[in-house]
RNA sequence: GCCGGAGUAGCUCAGCGGUAGAGCAGCGCACUCGUAAUGCGCAGGCCGUCGGUUCGAAUCCGAUCUCCGGCUCCA
């Protein structure tokens, strides 16, 4: 008998040769029906794998990301042999598992229409019904090579030739179609109840533009019909919150023809924006931060002396004054070194942190253009460190804590990456070597789980990247903090030590927000459009039911701007009804209805968008009770 | 930039060779109303732009611009 140990720790005992699927099936009936893929020993294996020795056994079934991915790459095998069917020349690429869902991508001679997607889709149910058994077959290089040539896959065999000396080549089979894969998979077609074919889209073979596109299908699929509509319903939510909507209902900001990519801020985008700035400003002035602006074009020499020219040309802007050559900036540095250079600098005086709300331009490509998550010019909250060398761990630290400050208070959760040095960068190993390292020490001295990305640094230093986590899960790079030992370098920047001697600082690149634009995307989808009380463009909306109540509303109204609220009157002539209809659709936090009774009285009628009628309060009170609100930047 | 899709009234969309339509928003009038849409009326479009086919083009063809979904790239 084989001992078999569960992940609780218990231990079975079954004959040789039981596949895993009858070990499941043993343990309980719910996970012989549930399970997709098994780990033994750690290694994952299809549940129709035989034991042959005492083994450490894991099943995973959809709620584990090893049974959902597997589950997802079956359903991209489906999706491939479904095209097969259909579509016989079609050429099969590589067919993954992704968050959420999965694709497969094809060589074909006409792209795929969305007729031809809903034809697919049909396909994939009958294979679905089929319910065939999806086989592991391990093979020799030599057979898998002949195979696929023989059937007309050059993709396949390109990816064969490229597996290492001694790797394991294995094939999947369900009924005639045959896949390369390393698998696993669940064990039969019929395990995916659930599946729809989302969108169809160009994708380059292996993402590289210079290689041939091809057609992309992406799906997703779950074991049961209702996951796969709350699934859709999320999609649903998503569109829902989706910044542009939103920007455009509420009157936010626009995007027009006339300036692809350059964002038009209207009135109520400003408040916000001018919110977010004021903040920005108060917790930089507390922390020894001083604020500069510098020109958006600068002479092109200087870009050509901080490496701009040489690695970042293709994304700038470039014009001529008087027959000489400038650039549109692109980023913030070299202002901020022109204003260190002015004039000398004394160790005494360092750190010296030099703010600036930078608007920068960068040719970014037609296609990614995307609302205010992706344009053509935005503005950095950006800052310049320049510091001794030996303070380089506590600034670093000093800004992780602000960034954290920041970011807590909109409640946002957010994710940490250090990128190292890129491929297109300047500068010595060891400079590197050095920089990294601080930011590491720094990373780990907060005690802050990371993840590196290699080869992602900035042209000039590695950084860490502050990725942001919105209700859906999804994450955007916001923050980031930028070691730089070059520029200092490349443009002679000194300050005089004890000694009397001239020194190098280091210097530091780092923002907070990241761009201003991208926050507000961002905080418009993390809020739904429902800013907290101190964001929010209009912050109470008095609400008159008739004519007669007018002259009282107006009363309340100057009041509370005299307070400095953001408050506007409804003073059209319509059903009480249909204003804080309007007025909930917009968003607006409070309104203030007012009748016969409050003017009697003289209260107002508060009414909360989230927690409906608040009752009568007076005026003063309500004032009270909102201005704390508004301090505490509650939400 | 590349692949696919789409551009018709402020917004959402119908019309798909024969005189441009609806709902919402806007404006006017009536109603003076108590916590998410009162009724009636009016106005509003060189059907993205340029060119072609046709007796006739929103509709068919080509080019171009912008947007959307991806690829690649990034704050």
């Amino acid at each position: 008998m084989i001992r078999v140990t569960l992940a609780d720790g218990t231990v079975r005992e079954y004959p040789p040769g039981t596949t895993l699927g009858q070990v499941a099936r043993d343990i309980n009936p719910r996970l012989g029906r549930e399970a997709l893929v098994a780990a033994v020993n750690g290694k994952l294996v299809d549940l129709s794998y035989g034991l042959g020795e005492d083994a450490e056994v894991r099943f995973y079934t959809f709620e584990d990301e090893e049974g959902r991915d597997a589950f997802r790459h079956s359903a991209a095998h489906v999706l491939a042999q479904a095209v097969k069917r259909l579509f016989p020349e079609a050429k099969l690429a590589i067919g993954p598992a992704i968050e959420g869902g999965f694709y497969y991508d094809f060589d074909v001679p006409r792209p795929f229409t969305p007729e031809d997607l809903e034809k697919i889709e049909r396909e994939m149910e009958a294979i679905v019904k089929e319910d065939l058994p999806i086989v592991r077959r391990e093979v020799s290089r030599q057979e898998a090579l002949e195979f696929f040539a023989a059937r007309g896959e050059p993709y396949k065999v390109e990816l064969i030739r490229e597996l290492p000396e001694g790797a394991v080549i294995s094939f999947y089979q369900q009924g005639e179609f045959v896949d390369l894969c390393t698998g696993p998979h669940v064990p039969s077609t019929g395990r995916i109840k659930a599946l729809k074919l989302t969108s169809v889209a160009g994708a380059y073979w292996r993402g590289d533009e210079r290689n041939k596109m091809l057609q992309r299908i992406y799906g997703t699929a779950f074991p049961k019909k209702s996951q796969l509509e709350e699934h859709l319903a999320r999609l649903e939510e998503a569109k829902r919150r989706d910044h542009r909507r939103l920007g455009a209902e509420l009157d936010l900001f626009s995007l027009q023809e006339e300036g692809p990519g350059f964002p038009f801020f209207h009135p109520k985008g400003m408040v916000l924006r001018n919110q977010l700035e004021q903040f920005w400003r108060e917790e930089h002035y507390k922390r020894g931060y001083q604020e500069i602006r510098t020109p958006v074009i600068l002479n092109r020499a200087l870009w050509e002396r901080s490496g701009h020219w040489d690695h970042y040309r293709e994304n700038m802007y470039f014009t001529q004054i008087d027959g000489v050559d400038y650039a549109i900036k692109p980023m913030n540095c070299p202002g901020a070194i022109l204003v260190y250079k002015n004039r000398l600098h004394s160790y005494r005086e360092l750190p010296i942190r030099l703010a600036e709300l930078g608007l920068v331009h960068r040719h970014e490509l037609s296609g990614v253009l995307h609302g205010l998550l992706r344009v053509r010019c935005f503005t950095q909250d950006d800052a310049h460190i320049f510091m001794l060398p030996s303070q380089i761990k506590e600034e670093v630290i000093g800004v992780i804590d602000l960034v954290d400050h920041f970011y807590k208070v909109f409640g946002f959760n957010y994710k940490v990456e250090l990128s190292t040095r890129p491929e297109k960068s300047m500068g010595s190993d060891e400079i590197w070597e050095v920089a990294t390292r601080a930011l590491q020490e720094a990373l780990e001295a907060k005690g802050m789980p990371y993840k590196v990305n290699e080869g992602e640094g900035a042209f000039y230093g590695p950084k860490i990247d502050f990725h942001l986590e919105d209700c859906l899960g999804r994450t955007w790079q916001c923050g980031t903090i930028q070691l730089d030992f070059l520029m200092p370098e490349k443009f002679d920047l000194v300050y005089i030590g004890e000694d009397g001697a001239k020194h190098r600082p280091v210097m530091l690149h780092r923002v907070v927000f990241g761009s201003i634009e991208r926050f507000i995307g961002i905080l418009t989808e993390h809020f739904a459009g429902a800013f907290p009380t101190w964001l929010a463009p209009v912050q109470v909306k008095v609400l008159p039911i008739a004519d007669r109540h007018m002259e009282y509303a107006r009363r309340v109204l100057e009041r509370l701007e005299a307070e400095g609220i953001r408050a506007e009157l409804d003073a059209r002539n319509e059903k009480v009804n249909y204003k804080i209809r309007e007025a909930q659709v917009q968003k607006i936090p409070y309104m203030l209805v007012i009748g016969d009774r409050e003017v009697q009285e003289s209260t107002v009628a508060v009414r909360h968008r989230a927690k409906g009628d608040q009752g009568s309060f007076t005026l003063e009170e309500f004032l009270g009770r909102l201005k704390e609100e508004i301090a505490r930047k509650a939400f």
